[in-house]
DNA sequence: TATGAATGAGACTTCATTCAT
DNA sequence: TATGAATGAAGTCTCATTCAT
C-alpha cells in the first residue's frame, strides 16, 4: 500500500516526514482559503488571485500545492466527500442495530458535513467553466459512492420488513438532495428552521413514507413533525 | 397596472403596437438562442457573442434589448419561471377535483416545464458573478412564488383529510426540489428511469408520505411504484 | 477556386469586399508591427502587449486575426516565405535563357528578400516555445519549397553542361543558407560587404565550384572577386 | 594571466585547490544538466527549475555558480566554442603537413564539434532576451576567434598556390556556416546524409570551388562527391 | 555549501461592453 | 434599428530570482 510506503519513507527519513507534514498543512490552509473565499464573495468569483490574498501567499505558491485551479476547485470539493466517507460511517456505527436509527444517525450525519461546507456544497453543483470533463466525472462518481451507506441502509430496512419495498437508490438519492438543499436552499429553509429542526422535518417526512404501517409506533419519536 | 398603460398607447398609436411587438419577437429570439447556446456548450460558457451568433445578429443589437450580460440571464431564468406560473396553474385546472389527481397533475407540470428548460434550470443554481444582489433576490422570490400552487394544493388536501397535517410550504418545497433534480441529476436518474417512469416513481414516494391510511386504497394507481 | 469563389462573393456584395480589404490590411498593419517589434526589441521580445503598443491598436484586436501569438508569429515567417515565392520566380524570368544568368539572378532575388526583412529571417531559426509542432512543420516545409527553384535551375544547368554534376538539392540549400547568413551573421559581413558586394563574393565561390572549367571564360563576368 | 594567479594561491593552500576542482565539477555537472534538457526538451524550455532537477540539486545551488540565468546560457555557449578551441587545433596538428589534407581535418573537426552539441550550437542562433549586450557580444567575438583557423589554414594554402586566391575570412566563415548547417538544418539534412556523408560532400563542394585546376588530381579522393 | 519554499512581475488570452458608422 | 470592430480589465499560469534555514 501507498501509506505503508510512505510511512516507510517517514521512518527512515524524519526530514522528509517533517516536509510532508508541511505540505499537507499548506494544502489545507489553500483548501480553507478557498472555501472562505467562495463563503465571501459567492462560489464564482473564486479566483486564483483572491484565493492567495485570503491565504496571505503569492499566486504562485498556489500552483506549487495544486497543478492548476481545475485541481484547487476540485480538491475542495473532494475534500467534502471525503468528510462523508468518514463521517457518515461513524455515525451510522454509533447509532446502534436498529435499522431506523441507523438511518436517522445517516442522514443526520449527511446533514452536519453540508453545514460545515454549505459553500462548497454548493460549488458542486456549478458546472465550472475550468473544472473538466475528467474532474466533472471525477465527482459525480464521488457523489455516487456517497449515497451508497444510505441505500445500503434502506435495503437493510427493506429486508428486515422494516421499510416498504422501495427503489433504495432513488430513495437515497432523494435524501441526499433534501441534505443538499440545505446548503443549496438555506436562504429558505433557515426562514423556518434551525439546523435541528430541518433534520428533524425532513427525516420525520421521509420516514412517513418508508415505514410499514405496523412498525410506525415503535418509531413514534422519529415520525411526529 | 403597465400593461393597461401600455394597452393605452397602443389603442393610440398602431406603430407602437407594431414595434412593441417585434420588440418582443426579438426578446424571444434572442433568449432561445441564449438557451440554446447554454444547452450546447453547458451552462457556463454563454458569452454574450456566443449568443449573438447562435441568434444571427450583432453583438451591439443583444444590448439594445438587455441592458447587460446580468439581464439576460436573469430574463431566460425569469422565461422559465413564468412558463411554471402558465404551465402549472393550466396543469390543475385540467385535473379536475381531486386533491390527489390535482397534487399529482401539479407535479408533473413542474416536472415537465424543467425538461422543457434543463439547462436554464441548472443556471438558476449557479449564483452568477454578475447577477446582482437584486437579481437574485428577484429569482428566490420567483421560485417562491412559484411553489405556491403545490403549497395550496397541499394545504386543500390536508383540511379535506386526504393528506396528514404536514408543513406544505417545506413539502412543497421538497417537490420541487425533486422536480429540479430531473434537471441537476439529469446524468444520474437517466440511466434508470424515464421522463414518465421518474415523474410517476417520485410521485409514488411523495404520496405515499402524505395520503392518509384510509385514503391509500383510493389512490392504489398513484401509490405503486 | 476559393478565390473565384470569394470573387462571386465579392461580386455579390461591395460591402463584403470592402470589409474583407479592411481586414487584410488590419492583418497586414499587425504583420509590420511584428516585425518591428522584432527589429527594435530583437526577436525574442515580441510580446502580444508590444505588438499591440507598436500597432497602436488594443492587445485585445489582435485576436480578431490572429488566434494565438502561434499564428501571428506563423503569419509572419508565411510573409516572408511567401515574398521568396513570388520574387525568386520573377527574377529567374526577367534574367533570360542562360543557365548561370538565372541562377545568378535567383540568389540575387533570395538575398534580396532576406535583406528586406532580416529580422524576420532570424525569427525562422529560433524554436519558438509557442509555435507548436505543426506550425515548425509547415515552416520547414515551406522553406524546403522555398529551396525548389534553385535546385530547379541547377539541374537544368548540370543538364545543359554548363554545371558539375552536383547534388542539386544540397547545393540549393547551401546557396539558401548563404542568402540567410545575409541576416543572421549580418554584424559581421557588414563590416566587409555592402549587400551587393556580398551577393557578386558569395555568387562567386558559389559559381567557382559549380562551372565547368571549359565555360569558365564565358561567364568570367561572374567569376571575378 | 588569472591561471597563474590560481596556481600561486593553490600552491600555497591545497584546501584551495580542492575547493577549486570541487568547484569545477560542479559547473561542469550543471553545464551537462542544462545541455542535456536542451536536447530533451528543445532549446527554448530551459527553466532554472528544469536545469536543477536534472543535475539533481536544488535551484538555489545553480545561483552560487552563475550569476543568472543567462550567464548559464552563455556558459553553455562558451563551452561549446572552447570545444572548437581544443579540438579544432588538434585536429589541424594530426593531419600532417599538407594544406588540403589540414583544411580537411579542421572542417570535420568542427562539424564533429558541432555533432557533439547539436542543440546548444542552435542555441547561439537565438539572441536570448536575457542574453545583454555583453553577452552577445562576447560571443560573437568567440565565434570569430572560432573561424581563425580555418582562415589561417586557408592562407597559408593560398600562399601554397593550391588555393585560388579568395578572401579567407568570408570562405571561413561559410564552412563555419555549413558545419552548423548540419545542426540548424539537421532534420533536413539528416534524410539525405549520414554524418560522414555530410561532411565528405560539403568538403567536397567546397574545395571544388577553391583548389586550383593544377592541383584537382592530386586531392581526387577529397573532390569526387 | 546546499535546500527548496516562496515571491511577483509579466505573458497570453477571453469577453463584456462601447461606439462610430 | 443594426452592425461589428475595437477596447481593456481581469483571469490563469510560468518562471527567474531570493532567502530563511
Amino acid at each position: 500500500m501507498s501509506s505503508a510506503a510512505a510511512d516507510d519513507a517517514t521512518l527512515l527519513d524524519p526530514d522528509l516526514a517533517a516536509r510532508n507534514a508541511r505540505k499537507e498543512q499548506r494544502r489545507r490552509q489553500l483548501l480553507d482559503a478557498a472555501a472562505r473565499v467562495m463563503e465571501r464573495e459567492g462560489s464564482q468569483a473564486v479566483s486564483m488571485q483572491a484565493v492567495a490574498a485570503e491565504a496571505g501567499v503569492s499566486v504562485g505558491l498556489i500552483y506549487r500545492y495544486f497543478g492548476s485551479k481545475d485541481e484547487l476547485l476540485l480538491a475542495v470539493i473532494v475534500n467534502v466527500l471525503e468528510d462523508f466517507a468518514v463521517a457518515v460511517p461513524a455515525a451510522i456505527d454509533a447509532a446502534g442495530d436498529d435499522p431506523v436509527e441507523r438511518l436517522a444517525a445517516a442522514f443526520r450525519g449527511y446533514c452536519e458535513v453540508i453545514d460545515r461546507h454549505r459553500h462548497a456544497t454548493v460549488l458542486t453543483y456549478r458546472e465550472s467553466k475550468s473544472l473538466d470533463e475528467a474532474g466533472r466525472e471525477r465527482i459525480k462518481e464521488l457523489e455516487v459512492e456517497t449515497s451508497r451507506p444510505l441505500s445500503r441502509l434502506l435495503r437493510d430496512g427493506i429486508e428486515a420488513g422494516v421499510f416498504r419495498p422501495v427503489e433504495p437508490e432513488t430513495v437515497a438519492y432523494n435524501l441526499l438532495l433534501v441534505a443538499h438543499a440545505w446548503a443549496l436552499k438555506h436562504w429558505y429553509f433557515e426562514r423556518t428552521y434551525s439546523f435541528d429542526d430541518y433534520v428533524r422535518a425532513q427525516l420525520s417526512l421521509a420516514l412517513h413514507g418508508l415505514v410499514q404501517p405496523k412498525h410506525r409506533r415503535r418509531y413514534a419519536r422519529f415520525l411526529q413533525e
